[in-house]
DNA sequence: AACAGATTTTGAAGCGCTTCATCTGGATCA
DNA sequence: TGATCCAGATGAAGCGCTTCAAAATCTGTT
């Protein structure tokens, strides 16, 4: 256990290190970023006094002088939906190769927070942000920006194009769920949930309107909530749950997951039967949905993948000079499960094979 | 929208806004800081200039200069296990009240990444931090203490006493899983998974084992498992639903409400009632027990509570010359849903009274 | 009007590191 | 042997900010 020999209370510097090794300051910075450029005695005498200091860089000195740092920060709207966790995953195994660390900020939905965290990242100077915006607001995007801040959006952009981003194609996400309950011979859909200011709800249910106009003989009635949560879907479902038989949906999709499962909560607890009264589909493919009510069929965007190719995309923006900006959307896929194809996972129409469809267990949970 | 006025292509620094205020560099930076020590003609002078440019402080000058700096760092275990989501909240919620800003390193059960996520906070100079450490791999505390960090370690402490700590009681969550279901008259137990090489784990099985002499007509079985996921928990399953009517546990407490869930559904799959049958309780109240295949009982950690008060004892040391180290012990609380008690929350035994619940259904989801 | 005391402002000295122009000491070659 | 190179090492100039002693300005008194 080395010992901290420096003087004073302060923490060894450098310049304690060059004093120690006998040599200056500047060979020990070298010795420990670039070591090729050190004869080997240098190498060895500054590695030694290192640890015999206990020597740790300061980071903020070697970003201050350096002009910005190594570390890239990932401003998250909401750590307890599993896709950021996905994301976040996904931007750091990315990161991790070439060596740069990843810090999270999480704003919990809110607008203040995040804007505060894009301006932590911006002051720290950071080499880069990964920013999963919420709906609104990309003002905090243009500011750091013209600190040159470079910035990749994920999983929403507002529609600009003057920016990276990884998107995934909600829209087609939408008409992929309602296509599959079409599929399966539903015929009185549900839309159920979501705050419709939320861009990419708004445009789930746009897909889903989609795949009912091509099919023609389908209904799609729509049932917003004010938030995302299992109690909306639970109010959802008890209000439709009395109607009479020919009035009920038979087929029910969620912008979320958690509504879904709320949904499938309330139908059973009022005995009917998930999938062979109402099939239900979710969005998301949160983790927990392999442990919901019955396991959940949804939509999966694959966050690891985002998240990885956005760290992709910002690094290239760091390093590369003549980088350009590009927009990489991902189109989701289905995940079938219980909740739509019942206990056995039994046989599906036709239709649905050629949707693109994704292992029903891809997520390890 | 300020238009960047400065330089070159550098970002504006404090320099430039004292230029452009017509004032010196120390009256801006007061300004800045220490409001009350400035006019409020030169206030005003250097906020007009600070717009004007779009300045940003640069907080690596900050830190570098200043010695540290204002952020506390949170290296969380496993970001996907919902208790460290309520601990970054709890944590987060309470920094934010004093103007700390909180970033998150999630080191995914990974010893490597813990080290390094803990060295890049220490090398950032960070004002403190706070640390979910995983089993053994204690070094990095003593490491980064050593270079004058602060640190207070959450969830797990591995017996240190000199070192700031908030806890949970795991032993007392043990036995208070197990005396629940020993009180609806369970008779043949079963602890079920987990590494036991977790101390955490360890200590709940000793708890359930207290709960289980103390009981006396009592037997508890133990099947480990060597992670925590839910498929682990349909082994185990798998492995007593066979066995002969008196042979098979009536009660099964498991150290994860991922194992319990996985439990719950092998069960369940293979006919058998819960709780009817086989009594289950979980263990960490995960977000998604409300969710799962009946709704979970478990052992409730206050996730929220031990990062809010792990964050105000780390503010403390942090402000507070004479601070002492102490550790902060958390009582877990029942939280008792279907999956031991039956839809009907069925009225229970006079025993689980006294336990020490939870309302059942704490954490909104 | 002159002065002590309080209030502001100033300027300079770092904080610990990177970087770059310079310098050194061999090795290489004619 | 002396001129030429070149890998390596050096030292100093910042990076943008905080802080503090010293200077400047403003109060209220006498």
């Amino acid at each position: 256990m080395t010992a901290n020999t420096a003087h004073g209370g302060r923490a060894p510097s450098m310049q304690d290190v060059a004093r120690l090794a006998g040599v200056s300051l500047g060979t020990v910075s070298h010795a420990l970023n670039k070591p090729e450029k050190v004869s080997e005695r240098s190498l060895q005498k500054v590695r030694t006094a290192v640890e015999q200091l206990g020597f740790v860089p300061n980071s903020a000195a070697r970003s201050l002088a350096a002009g910005s740092s190594t570390t890239v920060g990932l401003v998250l709207t909401d750590i307890d939906n599993s896709l950021f966790v996905d994301i976040a995953r996904g931007a750091e195994d990315e990161a991790r190769k070439s060596g740069h660390a990843l810090l999270l900020a999480n704003s919990d939905i809110d607008l203040g927070r995040q804007e505060s965290y894009l301006d932590i990242f911006d002051e720290a100077r950071v080499a880069g942000i990964l920013f999963t915006p919420m709906n609104a607001s990309l003002e905090g995007v243009d500011r750091v920006r013209r600190h040159g801040r470079r910035i990749v959006l994920v999983n929403y952009a507002g529609g600009r194009q003057d920016c990276c981003a990884v998107l995934s194609d909600e829209e087609y996400g939408g008409y992929l769920a309602a296509r599959h309950l079409i599929g399966l011979g539903r015929r009185r859909l549900l839309f159920a949930g979501g705050p419709e200011e939320f861009y990419a709800i708004k445009e789930r249910r746009n897909g889903a309107l989609r795949a009912v106009t091509e099919a023609g003989n389908v209904t799609m009635e729509v049932i917003p909530s004010r938030r995302l949560k299992s109690d909306e879907g639970r109010k959802i479902a008890a209000a439709v749950a009395d109607r009479p038989a020919g009035q009920m949906p038979d087929g029910i999709l969620s912008p979320s997951d958690r509504i879904a499962a709320g949904v499938i909560h309330e139908l059973m607890a009022r005995g009917l039967q998930v999938p062979d009264d109402v099939a239900v589909i979710g969005y998301d493919n949160n983790h927990f949905t392999t442990e919901a009510a019955i396991s959940m069929s949804t939509v999966s965007q694959d966050g690891h993948l985002m998240g990885a190719e956005a760290m992709a995309i910002l690094l290239d923006e760091i390093r590369n000079p003549d980088h350009e900006h590009r927009v990489l959307t991902l189109k989701p896929q289905l995940v079938l499960r219980e909740s739509t194809l019942g206990p056995n996972g039994r046989p599906r129409p036709e239709e649905d094979r050629r949707a693109g469809m994704a292992p029903a267990n891809p997520a390890p949970l």
